[in-house]
Order: structure tokens, then sequence, then C-alpha cells
DNA sequence: CCTTGACCTTCCCGTCACTGGAACCCCTAT
DNA sequence: ATAGGGGTTCCAGTGACGGGAAGGTCAAGG
């Protein structure tokens, strides 16, 4: 498979690709002309860091559950550990937003949002 | 007022002080000595823009809202809509992290996390 | 007068995970 | 021969800073 089919099969960008076998996440052949080529377990690698991704993890959280996947004595708390902890990220970030959402929304509520200047969303940036 | 003492008034670090002026938010005198020199003015600005990016607003959000807060004859209406916008942003953000951490909550649960190698977490990366 | 230490300055690199674009090579069809 | 649609590398930029080096400035103490 060359660049495009696997972009395609895996709805990664080629650049995204090429980015991930730079910093070596994956490792296609190449052919004689220079052309990568990706053979069925560099797809399926790619569907995992995509789905991975999407799930918000890190890169760096990507490569180590890629690890954790090719190695078959893995422990499943070696995975659970790191699933945890980024739910707790994702759970706390949650948190900020909507202590920000919460006093936006109330700020956008407040604002009669006419052509008049008085405004308590700019009041509220200053420090009322 | 030297950078330490605004950057202790505003909690903003100076690094970020010095980044607001060289983008051009903040625009403080300069003492003989080369010093920046910051007079009232330039400390509330920077407590108006710590409290947006504290909101969340872009550096570009703030540039439009610090506009329009020196703006005596603006119409409220037009900071309602960049609040609006971020409103509508922060809350796309939040689903989508919400959406992780349903995933990402019913895999950690179902995952033993013992010394086994079997894992669900895996499994769904993996494509089932 | 000299030194120490706490300030301040600029400048440059690194972050994270890509994205865009330039310049160029390869292969097939017309 | 040419046109097009692949592919390749390399470089620069993103947002909003943070770290750290190299060096100027200032007040206090010996």
């Amino acid at each position: 498979m060359n660049i495009s089919d696997v972009a395609e099969q895996t709805g990664l960008p080629a650049k995204t690709i090429r980015y991930y076998e730079e910093i070596g996440l994956v490792t296609p052949q190449r052919s004689a002309n220079g052309y990568r080529v990706f053979a069925e377990s560099d797809a399926h690698k790619l569907t995992f860091l995509a789905r991975a991704r999407n799930l918000g993890f890190s890169i760096e959280d990507c490569r180590n559950l890629l690890a954790l996947w090719e190695d078959r004595s893995r422990a499943s708390a070696d995975v659970r550990r790191i699933a945890a902890q980024h739910l707790d990220d994702i759970e706390r970030r949650i948190n900020d937003l909507a202590a920000m959402r919460d006093t936006l929304s109330d700020l956008v509520q407040k604002c009669s949002g006419d052509d008049r200047p008085d405004c308590p969303i700019l009041a509220d940036l200053a420090g009322s």
C-alpha cells in the first residue's frame, strides 16, 4: 500500500502518517523508488493510533499504548493506569471549561447586546 | 512600577507581560536604563487581559475586547458577539471531551487492571 | 571602591501535533 | 513530449508562552 491508500483506510492525512514515521510510531518499508510501502500491520498500527488520538491520548501515551498492545506479556493494569490518568485529565479539563461556560453564559445573558456601550461583560473583565 | 510589581499585582508571569508587549497588547514606557515602566492604566489592561484569558478567550479575542473596552462609543452587541461565539466554542469542546470521557470511563471500568494481558481498552483501540 | 545579589534586558530555542507550501522525483496515459 | 497525479524531502508557521543564556543596572554591605 502507498501512503494515500493507508491514509484513506485510516482516515489520517498523509502528512500525519509521515510525521508518525518521523517520530518512530510506524516504520514502513520503502520500495526501490523511495515510496513508503505499508504492510497490513502498519495500517493496523495507524488505525490504533487514530482511535487513541480520537480519545484524546497524547502522542507519548499513544506510544506507550502501542508498545503495550504489541507486548503479549503486558499487564492490563499498565494500560488501565494510562487510561485512568488520561480520564482524570479530561475530567479536569471539562471542569475548567464548565466553570468558564457558567461565568460566560451568565455574562452573555446579562448583556443587552444592543448599540449602547454599557456592557456587563466588559465590566466584569475590568474587575467591575 | 517595574515588571515584577505588575506581575505580582496581576498574577501574570513577567515573561507573559513581555510577550503581551511584543504582540502589542500593552505599551509600557521605558525609563532611562531601559526598564519597562508600567502606569496604572497598563496594570489595569493587564488585569483585564488576565481575566479574559482565564475565561479562555484567545489572544485575538482579548485584543478585540480590549479595543472595545477602550472605545467609549462601542456597541455592547459587539462584545456580546465575541463572548457568545467563545461560549459556543467552549460548549463544543465540552461536548467533545464528554464523549471521550464517556467512552474512556466505560473502558476503564471494563478493564480488570491486574497482571493479566487481556484488556478491553486495547481491544477497543485495535478495533475490537 | 568592590562585591554580592536581586533585579532587569534581549535573544534564541523548545513546546505539541501537526499543516502548508516549495521544489523536485516517479509513473502512467495520451 | 507532455500532462496529470502520485510520491519525496525540507523548511516555516501555528498559540501562547516557558526555559535559559548572556549581559546591563541598582541598592546595600564590607
